[in-house]
DNA sequence: GGTTATTTTTAGGTTACCCTAACTTTCAAG
DNA sequence: CTTGAAAGTTAGGGTAACCTAAAAATAACC
């Protein structure tokens, strides 16, 4: 099993594949740690068959890392979707809390997460109905017009 | 700044509290640790002023200790209900969850979160129409009929 | 091609958190 | 009122993560 920090580690590798060759000084910048901390993390992730890493050279995903990074970042999108799309958080707060959650999402609840983030998307309308009332709700503190028909307790 | 650990030890000894005095062992039984890390916790505590400890004697909560361990605590009921009420994940894994996700939500996301459960709490019906159908769309993977009407793409 | 700048690595230290083993205090029962 | 079990504490060790400082490798430049 990895730990919080290594996930994050795959993480960032896979981000950063995206643009191109990835280096060491590649993951210093995008989780803000040193040096020394990226090669002490890289030899734990190639000793557990996660990376390939070769001194003074690129860095690599294996098989098993890519799959695992991917799982970590498809939970990332889940929850940033879900934060920003439905809560309505600010792009930022989103971004920041979707990256320390995503760790800690059993695959139960992920799988249903997903599955709600599909329902949304999929909806019939733009934006669904609900979280339109539901933004009202936040925003106001009331229910639109068409929810309170039929309202039972004050 | 608390630790994950140390919110932890708080949010324990205010659920113990409502069973009578709090002890050490009752600490070691609720968070599955040992003694001796109890102990240290509680020294930690003690010194940043947040609960009060005397040799061999109960543990109390400071004002300032009840404060935060409250807080913990409401996001960890705000996200229960969230995942067992809107996503349906049965109960025992949606308190693991809760558990360990609470200590990293954001206060903006966490307001946010507090309103959306108070949203579907407070809404007119039994439970909410937009929840049935989502529960029909994970378990069966469609979107009930009325949705339907008017569906745009595929 | 030698020198300087950048990047990466090694060595070693700190903090947080957990543990086991051994010791001390408390308390209840005979 | 002593003694043995339960509860709590201290001492010391292990692991994961981070850091700084300094050394080594690579790259870039005149």
């Amino acid at each position: 099993m990895l730990t919080r920090s290594l996930e994050d580690y795959l993480e960032a590798i896979l981000i950063e594949e995206k643009k191109g060759v990835v280096r060491v000084k590649d993951i210093v910048k995008r989780l803000g740690v040193k040096a020394p901390s990226v090669v002490g993390a890289l030899k734990t992730l190639a000793a557990k068959g996660f990376v390939n890493h070769e001194r003074y050279g690129y860095i690599t995903l294996t098989k098993k890392g890519r799959k695992k990074a991917e799982e970590v970042y498809n939970k990332h999108k889940t929850l940033f979707a879900f934060f920003r799309d439905v809560l309505g958080v600010p792009d930022s707060i989103a971004e920041k809390d979707a990256c320390s959650i995503e760790h800690y999402l059993s695959p139960e609840t992920t799988k249903r997460f997903v599955s709600f983030i599909d329902f949304v998307n999929n909806c019939p309308e733009e934006e669904p109905r609900w979280i339109k009332a539901f933004k009202k709700f936040y925003e106001e503190g009331i229910f639109p017009e068409e929810c309170e028909k039929g309202r039972k307790g004050k």
